[in-house]
Order: structure tokens, then sequence, then C-alpha cells
DNA sequence: AACATTATGCTACACGATGTTGCTTATGAG
DNA sequence: CTCATAAGCAACATCGTGTAGCATAATGTT
């Protein structure tokens, strides 16, 4: 558990490895609420009493990997737009079954919370950049940002969940369109009402 | 269990009554995931047999109680935009409590899933009235219709945890726009991206 | 190559939650 | 009032959890 070296001791990696996969294939098969911390030390091939020693229980086991993810994106570029959306959406891809058992249908709120936590950060941050005029604002800032989050990480999670139809390429041109010009961007027609 | 006429016994509906407070309660309390069966009966006052005369587990607990606030939404009317919207808004306003545990931090991904597939049909239904030149569009339907339910469901959600600081009229203004018009109605002001 | 470190395996245990069953009680519906 | 049935009650087997102590094997280090 503890450890000075900045490496982790190759038995500590190969575990969590293990267990990471375990989990995710069971996952896959049944559902992650009816997963049990034996049976992903069974598939892993790794004792019961070992699990413990790395996690408390099976969200432990979750959110820890994810923290993991969202520190692997690394910190919010300057530059946003589709440069940066493209690389989320290509991390997204490369760990796609991960992502999608967090995002998707059998996902748990607490864990896809401190993803969209980073992706509302980042809008936050490009918005407060920007210049725009604040007495003309329609929409109090706080609801915007949340609906341009929750829009994309919807969106993503519906894509992972069809298994990517469109490119990343193609997703981080489509998405901060439809944010900023909205349904009128998507039809192609300029509409008034819904 | 079976129950011919249209009115279930008194009893019956008094154990479910009691079972859906005591469940919101002591989720409020520690979160669903750590609630369980014992400490759910033991707060409704009711015997933990009878709780499986009624549920198979907490999952069905929940899920029941969704599909009942969905069947009361009603089917889908036609004509859309704020009204509906209002009526919805209203309807979630009233059962605040409910709705904030499905939705919520602490919620999980079967339930919303539920109450967001109402809102995809209700607004696929609106779009498929609509009149638009296929020819034109530059972003698939289902991804648009994805993307408008998500943030949607999303923002409703940033409002429940947020105790409802809008006005259901507010809001039901609003999440129109800003599915139309995207961010640039929401700042007042034109952008070009972001 | 030998050593010290430590992660893992193994076994056993107590505890709590889960479903299920058969029987009794009492409460609501007609 | 009478009957149907929902709910209470008690007991039981089963399973997953979390912990502990000790033995073993793998790893990193010199």
């Amino acid at each position: 558990m503890t450890q000075n070296a900045s490496v982790l001791d190759l038995r500590v990696r190969r575990t969590r490895m293990l267990l990471r996969n375990a989990l995710i294939e069971l996952t896959v098969e049944q559902g992650f609420a009816a997963v049990t911390v034996q049976q992903i030390t069974e598939r892993a091939m790794v004792n019961r009493a070992t699990f413990y020693r790395h996690y408390t229980d099976k969200y432990d086991l979750v959110m820890s990997n994810v923290r993991e993810l969202v520190d692997e994106l690394g910190p919010y570029e300057e530059p946003y737009g589709p440069p940066a959306l493209r690389h989320l959406l290509e991390h997204i891809v490369e760990h796609a079954k991960f992502y999608r058992i967090i995002l998707g249908k059998d996902g748990m709120a607490p864990f896809s919370a401190h993803i969209r936590s980073y992706v509302e950060q980042h809008l936050r941050m490009r918005l407060e950049a920007m210049t725009y005029d604040p007495a003309r604002m329609r929409v109090p800032l706080d609801l915007c940002i949340s609906f341009m989050a929750n829009a994309m990480l919807g969106t993503i999670t519906w894509w992972l969940e069809h298994d990517l139809p469109y490119t990343a390429e193609q997703m981080a041109l489509w998405l901060p369109q439809l944010n900023v010009h909205g349904l009128s961007y998507g039809l192609g027609t300029d509409i008034h009402h819904i």
C-alpha cells in the first residue's frame, strides 16, 4: 500500500490490473449492482483478502479507476474548442469499455459526476475568458454551463452505447456547434420553437 | 398482490406508501447504495416479510415508483413547447423529493433512463411533426434528440439539486430556447465558437 | 547472488442481510 | 356480520462481508 518510489511494485500493479479487468467483464455480463467482491476476486484469480488490502469495496475500486483516468486527462488546457474536445473524445475512445460502464445505462451517478465536474470546470474557464455583455444575458451562467456539460456528456454516453457510430472528429465538430447554435444548426434550418 | 378491482386494498396502498417514504428518508440520510431492506421495513414499521410480498428488492421498489410516476405523466401530448414542458416541470416539483433521489448525485442510471426515454420520445414525436429539409441537416437526428434530452434532464437535475432556484415557468422558457438557439441565446450575444 | 522487504495466499471466524416458509392474527371490503 | 386476504411473527439456511494471523513467494536492492 505505502510506496515511496514513484513506480509501484510489479505485483501491486498486476493485482490492480486484474481486478479492474475482472470488474469490467463482470459488469458487462451482470450489471454493476449484481457484481460481488467474491466474483471479482475469483475472476481476477486473486485472493479475496488481497482485494481488501487495496480497496474498501467495489465502489472504491471503480472510483479509484475513475480518478486515475481523469488525472490522466491532465489539467484544463487554455485553448478550448474542437482541439481540446478531441483530446477528451480520443481518450474516451481509448478507454471505451470502462467509460461505457461508468457513464452508461448501468452507471452510477457518483462516478459520472466526477467526470462531469471535469467538463464543467473546463467550460466555466472557457466562458469566463470570453468577451460577452453580462447585461445582455438571458439565462444564468451556471445554468448554461450545466446545460452544456450535460448535453455533451449525455451525448457522448449515447455515442458509447451505440458503439461509436461516428468518428471522434465528427463529434468534436458537432458538439460545440450544437452547444453554441442549438438545434437550428443541427437541422440546418432556422427554427423558432420546438 | 393480485387485484381485479381498479382500486387496491387500503392496506396495500398504505404499506407501499410507508415503504416509499421510508426509502426516501433513508436514501437522503445515507445514500441509496447503503440502504438495506431491513432498514426500510424498520423505518416503515412494516414486517420484512411483507416487503417481499410486494417487491423483490430495493431496486424493484424504486423502479415500481418510477413507473408509477411516469404513467401519471400521461401520454405525449401533441402540442409541445413551453406548455407541455411546464406540465412536466410542475410534476417534477410536486414530487421533488423522489425525483431528486432518482436523478441526483446518488441516482442510478437505470431509473433516470426510464425518464429520459419519456423525454426522448416526446422530442422525437415533435421533431417528426416539424417541417425541415432533411437534405440540409448537418447533424444526425438521433444525435440531436440525445443532445436535447440529456441537456434538459441534466439541467433539471441540477435545478433539483440546487433547491429549485428558479420557477418552473422560467425553466420552461429557457430550456427550449437553449435547445433551439444554443448558448448564443443564453448569453444574448452572437458567438461563433467556444 | 544473497538479502530484506512486502505483497499475496490461505484459513478461519463473527456478523449481518437476504430470501423463504408455515402459521396466526387482524383488518378492510362487501 | 362474515369472508377473504393482507400483514405479522418466528425460524431457518444461505451468502457476502470484513477482519485476523500466519505461511509463502515474489520483488526490489545492494
